[in-house]
DNA sequence: CGAGTCCTTGACCCGCGTCAACGGCCGTGG
DNA sequence: CCACGGCCGTTGACGCGGGTCAAGGACTCG
């Protein structure tokens, strides 16, 4: 039997190595190459707080995240808003504008960063030229499906302290991937934008990050609350499973 | 009229009509003919309770389903599980492996049903020479994308009841789109299953829906208690918005 | 130094999860 | 034919997690 199916708290981990995969910070450097190489491209530096596009707009470019963190929030009619999304360096922005031709969701910068603009159009005939181009796009939105799933997952299924485990344990995972150190994270969200993401308020944002300082999963250095150290990241991770203390 | 198009909860309404887009039934015949001209396809029918694939299965082959209504569930290690989402007629089923090689997802068969098997290397290929093909599969991942935010969205910002309506009429919409009667639905999934799906508790599911009866928006038809239905659909959709009844 | 923003903590309460009892429908076997 | 057990749905009682309201502290920027 192949256990591995039984570990992971997602799909990520579900995945054991078949093929053996290349490390995701490869992957990364490569995929932007390729886009790089293979369409025309525009480079867009923006700020914190900048509206990259917003929910309505025409549906023309993809980005991919060059440098900094953005936020795609989904909203409805009726005012009711969502963070569905935190996108780092490789990751897409827009997809969801395809079906429709407008965006259905707006994106912002969360600090000063840089995405590539590039057209849809262009992408489609680089496409058709360059095969693995068009995997790269699959697998760029295969992979966003994904964790929305798990997203949803975690919002359904876990209480608040393990959502916000599994959050930094991301984070901290996200910065790991691109080689960045991996046991100290920089908050760029408000407890609100956090809570908005989680689907939570932020309140309960704030008690849970305190209960998890108080048990020692977390810790929080320098002034200002938005520093994180994570002493133990395997730890942390367990507290992102429901019933954590049960075990043992 | 089609006033279902009307009343979408989420990012629907606020895509105003640029290009008037064909009506969702014949985007769906024309896609499944399309597809079925350019890459090869095994059909494959389908028992209710039948597995398509199971998470972590290698990934070769997408689907497309051709009838019968299939679930999508996600699942973790520690035994959470969380309907992602119901595939009708037209929509795909498995573009979740195309990232990482292996099924993130169990997908099952609520009843009988057919499926068209497509190998992801033959997609590709077609792609290539079909642009429209192309544009074709990012469109339906696309919209999947928009689906699970809007999923995501009712499930963190609306109450049970809400909940509860919004999935019927997402039900009905999705039947109305395929030109069956949208009065009237049966639903093949259990208040289980229906709650597995808008994260809640198989007895919220019956209360919720027992309130909604109670006021009228749905009614109990035949025997059994999964003939459901819908007087009026526009106050069923206004019933899935949060705070109704506050409003006139 | 004051205003604004963000964070924290406490108190309260409600929606929904949980547990439990019960009724209807169905298939199986006496 | 009815008796029985299994599954599904409904409804009630109760408790808890987290939403809500409110007060106050910390940091930043003018």
């Amino acid at each position: 039997m192949h256990t591995a199916a039984a570990v992971s708290p997602s799909s990520h981990l579900r995945t054991a190595p078949l093929a053996p995969v290349a490390p995701a910070g490869d992957r990364i450097a490569e995929a932007l190459r390729l886009v790089r190489d293979a369409v025309p491209i525009v480079r867009r530096s923006c700020q914190a707080g900048d509206r990259l596009h917003a929910a309505g707009d025409p549906f023309v470019h993809l980005h991919i995240v060059h440098a900094g963190v953005f936020k795609v929030v989904a909203g409805s009619a009726d005012g009711r808003e969502q963070v569905t999304g935190l996108q780092f360096k490789g990751d897409w922005l827009g997809f969801d504008g395809i079906a429709t031709g407008r965006h259905a969701t707006d994106t912002f910068a969360m600090d000063t960063g840089e995405v590539w603009a590039v057209r849809y159009d262009d992408l489609l005939q680089a496409s058709a030229r360059a095969p693995a181009l068009a995997r790269l796009v699959h697998a760029a939105m295969s992979r966003e499906l994904a964790r929305d799933r798990d997203h949803l997952l975690s919002v359904c299924t876990l209480p608040a302290d393990a959502r916000v485990a599994g959050f930094l344990q991301q984070w901290a995972m996200a910065l790991d991937e691109r080689g960045l150190r991996n046991d100290q994270i920089t908050l760029r969200l408000t407890r609100a934008e956090i809570g908005a993401s989680l689907g939570m308020q932020l309140e309960t944002v704030s008690r849970a990050l305190s209960r998890l300082a108080r048990e020692g999963l977390i810790a929080f250095c320098g002034t200002g609350r938005r520093e994180i150290h994570i002493p133990d990241p395997g730890a942390l991770a367990l507290a992102a499973s429901p019933a954590r203390g049960t075990l043992q």
